[in-house]
DNA sequence: TCAATAGTGTCTATGAGACATTATGCA
DNA sequence: TGCATAATGTCTCATAGACACTATTGA
């Protein structure tokens, strides 16, 4: 009891010195975790810092909230200034990061969001100097990024992944109209697995407002696809579940 | 391309005009959601404030992240002041609400913190003078609730909801041993809705490691229950998932 | 005796996963 | 012709959910 007391005290006192204006610096910032899908493989947009520290390293995108500006809104320009296509991304904030040494200039806590983007053609980054680019999130080596940038990546793609299962949040990587196979591609490349491919279909078109039937075909090479466009549904009933790793026994 | 090359000179504009010391100031927050179930009911953990703005409005405990802190550090310590049982607890993080006019007195981001506790016969807070509660989530009325903490709140629940369905926390919400019928109860309470006790049973054993027999019973009033202690399984396979809201049709 | 609860057994519907088969178009 | 892919059909197994039943205890 005196003990709880006294914690509280400390605080107290703490508020107590508190002043808004002498308040130790804190920036916060965004960070933006941008996945696609090209050529079968996850990818992720980095960019080359230009500055220290890590100069030279790949770092995610990102920068610092503007004072009258709401977080997701700086999520969105970001976006927008790297890729040019913030209106048609998915965008979900994915957690916050906040350890005092993780930026060694001051304390930053950064906010970080994930972004989930069909490949289009257009190259990576529209902007200036700085050098941008999808990297194959296989091919990155979380030590090597910029900050704990490794480390928001890694919870960003988990995140991705889990999505999938129960989300139709597969669709939002594909422009339309869109195959099944094309859609069975993605979480191929997402999960890094192989799906059986009638089972697939079967459990897309059973899963009700998954994907909508334009009633065309696409040639694909061998035979035609039909093709679908995404359906209103944000939650899959079933869900799709991630093939589960065999526990040896 | 033009404007996308405008777009990056503003922020580069920015970030030169930007300097650590003359930062617009930022506070950054913990707050937790302090979940239990008590009688049933799902409860959570409000203190009255004693300040404005909102004085004598009902919000979340919480306080500012010290310079030297790490959030996650910042959370149990205000869950130990808070409750004295921050080591019994299962704490995550949550979410991050930064919108600029959430605090009238000045930009405060705030770090969400979502905290599950077994429903110990102590009193609520510990703590001095400020008034501290748990109340039934179903009598608060989110917009009574001081800042944006009914917000903050409905999404704690939600993401309590969700978690129970894939993982075991079900049990961080109970002391050891327990009993299934305990187990069902806090699925019910959490839920809000009522569980078929026989499958709920089968389901919950058929879960590998979820729970664990120690061979010893419990008089219950009516015959004799079984007890168990916690699994060591994190996440449940198969998953116990909440009865669907029948659609219409 | 009746009501409430712990625990077991059984039946049906559904989804997951494996596999076979047909049709199509390219090399 | 051989091969790869789209699409359909069928089979087995596991799980969800509904229900019946027994045993036990307290009012």
């Amino acid at each position: 009891m005196a003990g709880m007391a006294r914690r509280r005290s400390a605080e107290q006192q703490f508020l107590a010195e508190y002043d808004p204006h002498r308040f130790p610096p804190v920036a916060v910032t965004v960070d933006i975790v941008i996945l696609t899908v090209r050529q079968g493989q996850l990818c992720v947009l980095l960019v080359r810092r230009g500055g220290h520290p890590f100069l030279g390293s790949w770092a995610l995108p990102g920068g610092f909230v503007r004072p009258a500006e709401r977080l997701e809104q700086a999520a969105h320009r970001e976006l927008e200034e790297e890729t040019g296509l913030s209106a048609l991304a998915h965008l979900e904030q994915l957690a916050t990061y906040g350890d005092p040494a993780r930026d060694p200039r001051m304390r930053v806590v950064s906010v970080a969001y994930l972004a989930l983007l069909p490949n289009l053609a257009r190259p990576a980054a529209g902007s200036d100097a700085s050098e941008a680019r999808f990297w194959p999130v296989a091919d990155v080596d979380p030590g090597d990024m910029a900050f704990d940038h490794g480390r928001i990546l890694a919870d960003a793609v988990e995140r991705a992944r889990a999505k999938l299962e129960y989300t139709s949040l597969a669709a939002s990587l594909l422009e339309e109209p869109l195959t099944i196979a094309d859609l069975r591609r993605i979480y191929e490349a997402v999960w890094g697995v192989s799906l059986h491919p009638a089972n697939f279909r079967r459990k897309v078109l059973a899963t009700d407002g998954f994907v909508v039937p334009t009633g065309e075909e696409r040639p694909t090479g061998r035979g035609w696809a039909e093709l679908y466009t995404r359906g209103g549904t944000a939650n899959l009933h079933p869900a799709l579940l991630r093939p589960r790793e065999r526990m040896e026994g």
